[in-house]
DNA sequence: CTGAAAGCGCTTACAG
DNA sequence: CTGAAAGCGCTTACAG
């Protein structure tokens, strides 16, 4: 078994209790009996049986984290930011990544189980409602990260409007005029929609998938841009342009959102806009941290970053 | 607080260590007794505290997971396997992504402090080694996934002199006769070399990045077939091969390894060797639970398979 | 500045 | 079939 407090204890004697408070840093104890305690801890590698100190403490210093989807690697990044600062701050991360709705409630149960101090979530809230109301009850502080509810928890998320400004603005400084945007996520369209109009240009064509923006292309030769709500429906866009002979950027340009690792490779070159991934996930575990320690926190909108590559250019001269 | 075995005792008038057992299952608690005890808990919505109970079992039913890095995609649905088989067996996942080599102490500390039960390891044995140590000391069960050390612990990895055989042997099967193998991975190429001279072909050229395998095209026009040792590194083959004015799979057929998303999209459509992640995550997570009954567990290779897409073709006939 | 004691919530022999 | 008791490893008032 391993090296406990009391087996220090008996080996310099003195009480359990003052190698707690010793290892602790509780300046009670006289320098030179902390420096011991300190010094034998490290000799035999003590490490502190998390089961003791959290039946006393309350705090299990894990925290949860449920993301809905584990492909598209979206989340790779973000996890990657939530798990370094829970790190740092010696929190242990419990993964739950379920796509299955049916498996939520069993993940939050082995959340529950093991006494996380807070819980962040990455997936869709509202298809979970109820299953969180449960997380609810037993008063256990949530954060929603790139994800928000209706309200109740704080979030961090991208500033998906400021981001939708930026993709349009810069294709309107290019020069063009008459834009088709994706109207997946509401945000975004909403930021596209302020600029173009702010400028006082055509209302933009809105679309969901390829098959519509290959007819809304057709009947509008003077669509010359488009903002795609994701790199990953980029992709697609490309194909439906290229399918109809058109050429990126000479005949039209085209806007990602999410600066995916695909988006900068030869093939794509993709003009995007960056979310800041990792700091979406450390500000989420930042305040999750804060929420546990009894602060109050806001909600955080995360700045967008433009990143102009090949294919946006000015619109061809007629 | 919340409902703890000490109220579900004081309610029903019964001692502490029958609710327990009851809860547990324990043949010993009269059918009728141990019925009213359950619809208590559960109406209380009672969950035993994992403090308590991991105190006297000295099973946390917790597992760690140490992942190299987030990035990349490959390992989402490795980890998704884990996770789901971890949560199947009530086992909460307890997650460390460190690509950077100073955090793997830490992040192993955590999880010792977790009393975690057992430990996978995705990242490099090699480069850790002296930091798995101290796992090992502490008899922490351990497996290697997709990943594997010099033979001391089990590890389960996909059959890549296999995965080799069938890319090689694709190719072959198609009439190619001279090829090029990426060296970048050493199963791998062992496969393709078997099945090149086991057929009496040429000894296929070797390379490892873009650079040198421009220059071997160039020298040697009579190969027309290029194993990459991943559908990354096929994206940048396809580079160099377009850079030569060569077309795929026309003038050359090149084959992957992985079955990433992005090799079935348009632009790539890449015929590659997949792995089953999923089933490598649940095979590692499997050991672990079966290490940790105490049980013996053999190694495991999992079986590759082979994807054929667009990039590869007979090769033109002169 | 240090020790003795109680207690966190559970499980597990041991009585009866 | 059920209860009383001890104890897992720690922390935290409380004495002294």
């Amino acid at each position: 078994m391993s090296v406990t407090i009391k087996e220090l204890a008996r080996q310099l004697n003195v009480s359990p209790a003052t190698i707690s408070l010793a290892l602790n840093g509780d300046s009670r104890v006289a320098e030179e009996t902390s420096a011991k305690i300190k010094a034998l801890a490290d000799e035999l590698d003590y490490v502190p049986n998390n089961f003791g100190r959290g039946l006393q403490s309350r705090k299990s210093r894990l925290a949860g984290y449920l993301a809905g989807s584990a492909t598209g690697s979206f989340f790779d990044l973000i996890m990657q930011g939530i798990g370094e600062t829970a790190a740092a701050a010696n929190y242990g991360l419990l993964t739950g990544i379920t796509y299955a709705s049916g498996k939520v409630d069993a993940q939050l149960k082995i959340f529950i189980e093991r006494n996380v101090d807070g819980i962040i979530i990455s997936s869709n809230y509202s298809t979970h409602a109820e299953q969180f109301e449960k997380v609810e009850r037993r008063k256990v502080p949530m954060v929603f990260c790139s994800t928000r509810d209706s309200g109740r928890h704080p979030f961090v998320i991208t500033d998906n409007f400021k981001g939708g400004q930026l993709a349009a603005g810069h294709l309107i400084s290019l020069g063009h005029r008459h834009l088709a945007c994706c109207s997946g996520n509401k945000d975004r369209l909403a930021g596209n929609l302020d600029v173009i109009r702010r400028h006082n240009l055509p209302e933009p064509a809105l679309f969901m998938e390829g098959k519509e923006l290959a007819v809304i292309l057709k009947a509008n030769p003077s669509i010359t841009g488009i903002t795609a709500c994701s790199d990953a429906q980029a992709i697609r866009v490309k194909h439906v342009i290229e399918g109809l002979g058109l050429r990126i950027p000479d005949d039209i340009s085209i806007t990602g959102f999410d600066d995916m690792w695909f988006s900068n490779i030869q093939e794509f070159q993709f003009t995007t806009v960056a979310q800041p991934k990792e700091g979406i996930g450390q500000a989420a575990m930042q305040m999750l941290l804060e929420l546990i320690d009894g602060k109050k926190v806001m909600s955080k909108f995360m700045e967008p970053e433009l990143v102009v590559r090949g294919s946006t250019a000015p619109p061809a001269t007629k």
